[in-house]
DNA sequence: AATCATGTCAACCGCCTAAGG
DNA sequence: GCCTTAGGCGGTTGACATGAT
């Protein structure tokens, strides 16, 4: 006897998501929260297991998604993260807003993992690799060269500290906190008992200039033009964060941040409020919806982000 | 221009865990 | 304490995009 399916799968759909589907979801959750995600196919008259549609709000339409490629920092955090908590992507992922773990583990396998090999770093250990396997070559290297290590980690300690506590000043980061500067605590208690062929200077230029795109988060993150803004693609965080506000969805936490005008990273939907006319207004044709929806869909918005 | 190889990432699958009865 | 169920998580797959030949 197999474990029972998390739903009746006959007749329900798989594969991508249309722009209608999408827009019945958004709609229904609008509307309705995040609630019982076994009922919301049913009741959102979509052909769906629960799972497919969570995961589809969670990892897509979720409004306080961050899109694009991750950021330096965010890499950064992700690889002393992963050094901590290995594998779990969520706990990851909820020390980087905007960020699912779904992204992040996408871009781990497909990014980070690859990066750290080319460094000669097992990606899983996140130690050198020549050093698991030869042991005397690493008795020889030059105490200077550890020292230029220790000075380098100094260094990313202190600029991921900064990067912390710009992206979640919340209590759970004080604890966060804690973690980051344990981790780097380990990760020198590690340097000390293995040394490594590796130029450090190397692994940090292949951060800074050769491996990660040049890009900086105001690049990627649109700016939020003046409340008095004209536009008419673009909104401000605050008009957009006032409309989320005023919806007042039940079961729905919108980000402290949202209400920060101080704050002008968030993304994706505060780029494009049309978006949003096209989703609360019913009324909306699908042909606009669909524009919409393959924007919120690969590559959309990190291309439209970037300028593409 | 066509074909093949490789990379990317959205989505699915199955397992685990917590909550409720 | 046991069973059932829903939600959540991590691993994996496969479709599509892009680059190379």
């Amino acid at each position: 006897m197999g474990r029972q399916p998390c739903c009746d799968k006959v007749g329900l759909k798989k594969g991508p998501w249309t722009a209608e589907e999408d827009k019945k979801l958004i709609n229904f959750i609008l509307n309705n929260g995040q609630c019982c995600w076994r009922a919301v196919p049913k009741l959102a008259g979509l052909l769906r297991c629960g799972k497919s549609c969570r995961l589809r709000w969670t990892n897509y339409l979720r409004p306080d998604l961050k899109r694009g490629l991750l950021s330096q920092c965010e890499e950064k955090m992700v690889i002393d993260l992963h050094a901590q908590l290995g594998n779990r992507w969520s706990k990851i992922a909820s020390h980087l807003p905007g960020r699912t773990d779904n992204e992040i583990k996408n871009h781990w396998n497909t990014h980070i993992k690859k990066k750290l090999k080319k460094m000669g770093i097992d990606p899983i250990t996140h130690k050198p690799i020549s050093t698991v396997t030869d042991e005397p070559q690493t008795q020889q290297q030059p105490e200077q060269l550890q020292h230029q290590k220790e000075e380098e980690q100094k260094q990313q300690q202190a600029s991921l500290t900064d990067t912390v506590s710009e992206i979640d000043q919340s209590k759970e980061l004080e604890t966060e906190a804690s973690l980051q500067s344990s981790s780097f605590t380990e990760a020198k208690e590690e340097d000390k008992s293995m040394t490594s062929p590796f130029d450090p200077m190397e692994l940090m230029n292949g951060f800074c200039i050769d491996e990660v795109p040049i890009i900086e988060p105001h690049e990627i993150l649109v700016q939020c033009a003046p409340s008095s803004s004209t536009s008419t693609s673009s909104s401000t965080c605050s008009n957009s964060s006032n409309l989320f506000q005023d919806l007042q969805f039940p079961d729905f936490e919108w980000p402290c941040d949202y209400n920060n005008s101080s704050n002008n990273s968030m993304g994706l939907w505060n780029d494009d409020l049309s978006s949003w006319d096209l989703l609360i207004n019913d009324d909306g044709d699908t042909a606009d919806f669909q524009s919409f929806s393959e924007s919120v869909s690969k590559n959309g918005f990190g291309s439209r982000i970037l300028g593409i």
